[in-house]
RNA sequence: CGGGGCGUAGUAUAGUGGUAGUAUAUAUGCUUUGGGAGCAUAAGGUUCGAGUUCGAUUCUCGGCGCCCCGACCA
């Protein structure tokens, strides 16, 4: 991508109506815009990483027999009244609207009884069995209030996946997988040695303690107890206090076990090899995906800008030609990296070398080939890391192998 | 939902009961070109409603919006 088309531009000045390091980083960089309290858009930059964390997350439930379907932001209300979670006194965040005819209609605030209500057409017997579904899909939630900038929101792309087993021990097993899974994808992301695996309460939705991903940052809401350093487990402070000093972190992620639950209510059920009626157990893992993004920003961010990760940074290469008598030799550079199928933002704005720095340091592409005036005599690239500030020279053949590697 | 703060140009800010200023961004020209350059010119603004007043961006009340703290939060 040319930076001269790209429609966003970066901006010196913080806005004014964010306090939150993920907000003004990723809105001075171009990567997001507010439409309202609690409501961003994601532009073009950012919704490359939105769909590069989207990808790692699809790989990984995939991995573990994840079968990708969509369902719908409308959702009938009779579904909900048959668990008692239509009324407002039980679920205080929904969005609601209604058809014409008067009919109530729910905005998707969470999919368990609607995707549940749905397989009871296709699950009748052991063979159907285990199945593990998922979405990546729009919720709405009306917080009270919505704060820190992309962390809590009113409508976010979650992507959330739902098991369903034949018996207990089998869904107990599915669900250390998605846990692993889960540690796998935060790894990834980048934020694997400070993310854990936290026990914790289930909140309004279970009575069964649960399992969260916990993120160590100040930018948390929670707070939790590291039990095990190594093996990368915690505990959140609602479920005991521990003598050991609390830490903020971020809830990134989180797995419930139901089970049978909501099986039970819609009568979904499943004929074992006797003929025999049995019940199903199920679980759902959520991991929303502007959340995990934000906190990438508050975690690994420094002073200059962002620091995106390899995985997930928007571009693998910010290429800046320094002037006029760069240009040519860095369009050839850029038609070059284009064939190589190399994903690269390049500078070609007609400003100043100075200018083109600061914007790569703060929109935080990883790696940054910097072309002036002598690499055109020598061949000899100049590529600075945006993590370390280091700067190397190596020749464009060494280059591409390292971005391939 | 309780408490507090704030609404001035695309963005960030100053100021005033009587023609609203600066920076930045934008457009044009010239000079520049390795860490957000310089000069000149141009265009661009008071959240909405009511009240007080000869006159309100400024004062009062209300609405709407944004932010923070708390409560709440799969």
């Amino acid at each position: 991508m040319r930076q001269s088309k790209l429609f966003t531009k970066t901006r010196k000045e913080a806005p004014s109506d964010e306090v939150s390091k993920n907000a003004i980083l990723l809105t001075r960089a171009g990567f997001i815009h507010k439409e309202f309290a609690g409501v961003y858009s994601y532009l073009p930059l950012g919704l490359r990483v939105l769909k590069k964390i989207e990808n790692i997350i699809r790989e990984e439930m995939n991995a573990i027999g994840g079968q990708e379907l969509l369902m719908t932001a409308l959702q009938d209300s009779e579904i909900w009244k048959k668990t008692n979670r239509w009324d407002d006194k039980v679920v205080d965040n929904w969005f609601k609207t209604k058809l014409v005819n008067g009919n109530e209609l729910g905005i998707a605030n969470t999919h368990e009884e609607p995707i549940t209500a749905m397989l009871t057409e296709f699950i009748s017997s052991y063979k159907d069995l285990p199945l593990y579904v998922y979405q990546f899909q729009t919720k709405f939630r009306n917080e009270l209030r919505a704060k820190s900038g992309i962390m809590r929101v009113r409508e976010f792309l979650m992507k959330d996946l739902y098991s369903f087993s034949k018996t207990e021990e089998e869904f107990k097993e599915f669900y250390e997988k998605c846990a692993n899974a889960y540690m796998k994808i935060f790894a990834r992301v980048g934020l694997g040695d400070r993310t854990y695996r936290t026990v914790a309460t289930g909140g309004s939705f279970t009575t069964n303690l649960t399992d969260e991903f916990q993120t160590l940052s100040e930018a948390g809401e929670d707070i939790i107890y590291i039990t095990d350093e190594d093996k990368k487990r915690a505990v959140n402070k609602e479920v005991e206090d521990k003598s050991v000093e609390g830490r903020k972190s971020i809830e990134v992620g989180n797995i419930f076990p139901y089970g049978s639950k909501y099986p039970d209510v819609f009568g979904l059920h499943f004929k074992d090899e006797k003929g025999e009626r049995r019940p199903i157990f199920m679980g759902a893992y959520g991991i929303g995906l502007g959340r995990l993004m934000g906190t990438v920003v508050e975690v690994l961010s420094d002073e200059k800008g962002i620091v995106w990760p390899k995985e997930i940074a928007p571009f693998q290469v910010h290429l800046l030609s320094l002037s006029n008598k760069t240009k040519k030799f860095a369009d050839e550079i850029y038609q070059t990296l284009i064939t190589k199928e190399v994903e690269a933002l390049y500078d070609d704005r007609d400003v100043r070398a100075g200018e083109k720095f600061a914007d790569a340091d703060l929109i935080g592409i990883p790696m940054c080939v910097v072309i002036g005036e002598k690499a055109i005599e020598s061949n000899i690239l100049e590529v600075k890391d945006r993590a370390s500030g280091k700067t190397k020279e190596i020749t464009f053949e060494h280059l591409i192998n390292e971005l391939k590697s």
